[in-house]
DNA sequence: AACTCCCACAACCGCGGCGCC
DNA sequence: GGGCGCCGCGGTTGTGGGAGT
């Protein structure tokens, strides 16, 4: 596993390439190819190393190179292989034809992982991210400061922003739960985690328990005050609502009423239709109101989806269609 | 006009994989 | 099987230009 030294040379140009360099380095790969690289610039007459020949090659000079911004469905590609290979530049780069690893790379680390940072989405994993510090500041903005000074104590506060801060973190887990994944009887993420159908019901069930308990928790308002707040509120207060893929579904308030418990059927799971990105957020911006997916319609269904694989909505509406088309996914999946 | 800050992107650096001997 | 050389990849840095003050 030796090193290559060539960086190392001295005597060696760094730095930017001048148009009389990029010139002889054209010329003489149009006329011979390049061959080795580390023999490249001595025959083309250039004093750099092969390495930076072959950088300034591939990168930049490259004649099937498309340059200009990246298009939404670049965008939406990049983010859908991304999510499945990861920082494997290249590989992606293979499906965006006139793209570079590096030009994918500097997109990436310039546009689209602030992107998925500001939406409140782990850009590494693609979820949702559940640590209570990334809720944070929308968790100070919900505290209504006169409010805290008229009406409750600063133990109430500390409570009830504690609650809030629980039931933030539980329905963000409770998304990531909640999207369709292409295993049949479990949500399985990767291969250290799986959810079954039953942790989602436990999820829900806590989420009615807090609700029905007697701690008063969003944001007060007079026709509020006094009584328990609706999931309603918690749902304003989802700092990703606004998306239509993310809601918490409107049944969650109907079954609370006369009900112990909630069942499978009060809640629907929205799936990703074959037009719609692995990245959740995405969805906001480009399918307006993905088609929905019923979950198993009782508790004894959803024991029998557990054992069953009856879940609807595999494998096939899960992923884009330009994932299924691609060998590379079928290779790795 | 001068300066600072920020952003985008080109280029560099170091590591690992692979083939050859 | 091990050493060597080359190539490709991913992370990081450097630089130029535009925006803001």
């Amino acid at each position: 596993m030796g090193r290559s030294p060539c960086c190392d040379e001295r005597g060696l140009k760094k730095g930017p390439w001048t148009p009389e360099e990029d010139h002889k380095l054209v010329k003489y790969i149009h006329k011979h190819g390049h061959g080795s690289w580390r023999a490249l610039p001595k025959l083309a007459g250039l004093n750099r190393c092969g390495k930076s020949c072959r950088l300034r090659w591939t990168n930049y000079l490259r004649p099937d190179i498309k340059r200009g911004k990246f298009s939404q469905e670049e965008e939406q590609t990049i983010l859908n292989l991304h999510s499945i290979l990861g920082n494997k530049w290249s590989a992606i780069a293979t499906h965006l034809p006139g793209r570079t690893d590096n030009e994918i790379k500097n997109f990436w680390n310039t546009h689209l992982k602030k992107k998925l940072i500001q939406m409140g989405f782990d850009p590494m994993t693609h979820r949702p991210r559940t640590d209570i510090f990334s809720s944070l500041p929308h968790l100070i903005a919900l505290a209504n400061l006169k409010e805290l000074v008229e009406h409750h104590t600063w133990e109430e506060q500390a409570v009830r922003l504690q609650t809030e801060a629980a039931q933030m973190a539980s329905l963000q887990y409770l998304q990531y739960l909640l999207q369709p994944q292409p295993s049949m009887s479990t949500f399985s993420n990767n291969s250290n985690s799986t959810v079954t159908d039953m942790e989602t019901y436990n999820l829900l069930n806590s989420l009615s328990l807090m609700k029905d308990s007697s701690i008063q928790f969003g944001t007060p308002t007079p026709s509020s005050l006094g009584t328990t707040t609706t999931l309603q509120s918690i749902q304003d207060s989802f700092p990703f609502c606004h998306m239509p893929d993310l809601q918490v579904p409107s049944s969650f308030q109907a079954p609370m009423d006369n009900k112990d418990i909630v069942q499978a059927s009060d809640y629907t799971v929205l799936s990703h239709g074959e037009h719609s990105p692995t990245s959740p957020w995405l969805a906001s911006t480009t399918s307006p109101s993905p088609p929905m997916a019923a979950a198993p319609t009782s508790i004894a269904n959803m024991g029998d989806a557990c054992s069953t694989s009856s879940y609807e909505g595999g494998h096939s509406s899960f992923w884009p269609e330009v994932l299924l088309e691609d060998p590379l996914f079928h290779e790795i999946a």
